[in-house]
DNA sequence: TCTCATCGAGAACGATCGTTCTCTTCTTTT
DNA sequence: AAAAGAAGAGAACGATCGTTCTCGATGAGA
């Protein structure tokens, strides 16, 4: 038998990718056994049930993105490039064929309304990344409206490129947030 | 027995409710049938099945959108001020206690993948709304990249409102597309 | 080699859901 | 008043799903 630490995160990957891509409540917990090569009995010794593997899938999906914007803006000095870095970071992934839009938004519009935890979670990231862009911004000597302008081009965009098919949100979201952050360093 | 249309209404009606209150797959059509105050038999006399019911549950919504979007705008008189109007109309919206998120994005996320008809009416509303504001736009003398940005901004509001529980982001959003509009005006 | 604990494979269970069917109750028509 | 057709209430059906249970295989220890 494989190391449980391991067989864990084998079956966290499965389930992230099949909730992705086909939505949770579409995705029996026989398809992630039959994905993650494991058994019924072991993935339920690992995981005391589907919710609690959603968890343990979305708070992954926490830290991904955390890494994802970080080394995104690692290569830039100036808090204002790292800022516009989140956008060529979303750029990159809107293109990937398998961008289906952002997990936690859709989590929160399936099951939201329906799991305290689910919405929970999604509120913590969405509060998280907000605060992270306040951060940059306050280095910049911008305001707290200028902040939550940028987070709220962000999330549009990722909407937008979900939805509409359009990748390109990303940077027309990423020029708005030139024009914002010139005007108000300008006033 | 009450007219068809009236019932077809009803029906839609409680429908619409429900599943933007709970979610689609979390409501099941005795729910439906309960509120609407129907027999099952009717019901399915009615609708050829729940994926033909949520079609005209998302239709619906569609004109209900276009309307609330007019009307918002019919007492400006410029273009920009009908442009901002639509956030004025979100701040509205946001504030209901019953607001649970835009339904096209909230079905998309939990049903898009799985049924090509959800995901083809939300891209249909979301390539509709941008269409009225690049039309608005137009008028205004703005480049397609600003209507483009403008409708970002709008879906970016609608999710953060949602997810982060913040209606501010509907005047945030408004604050930034005044500042989009005139950057873009001065050159 | 025998025993015993463990684990995988998948059958089984109970619940739910979309949809249909049955049966009974009206209403209407002649 | 009798016959017939529609319609409501809800039981029933078949499928699916989350979760548990059974059973047979396997491997370690004495």
């Amino acid at each position: 038998m494989i190391d449980s630490e391991e067989a864990r995160a084998q079956v966290v990957r499965a389930a992230d990718a099949l909730f992705y891509q086909r939505g949770i409540q579409a995705v029996g917990m026989d398809a992630v056994r039959n994905v993650a090569g494991i058994s019924l009995k072991r993935l339920y010794s690992l995981f005391q049930s589907k919710d609690a593997l959603l968890a343990e899938v979305l708070n992954g999906r926490i830290v991904e993105w955390n890494e994802g914007v970080l080394r995104a803006s690692s290569s830039a000095t100036t808090p204002r490039a790292k800022l516009l870095a989140i956008y060529d970071f979303l750029d990159g992934w809107f293109r990937q064929d398998d961008f289906r839009g952002c997990a936690f938004i859709n989590s929160f519009g399936e099951l939201g309304a329906v799991s305290p935890d689910v919405a929970e979670i999604a509120r913590r990231q969405k509060l998280a990344f907000q605060h992270y862009v306040a951060s940059l911004v306050k280095e910049l000597g911008g305001s707290p409206v200028l902040a939550a302008q940028l987070a709220i081009l962000a999330e549009g965009a990722q909407t937008t490129a979900a939805i509409s098919g359009r990748p390109e949100a990303a940077f027309q979201a990423r020029a708005a947030a030139e024009v914002l952050i010139a005007s108000e360093l300008a006033a």
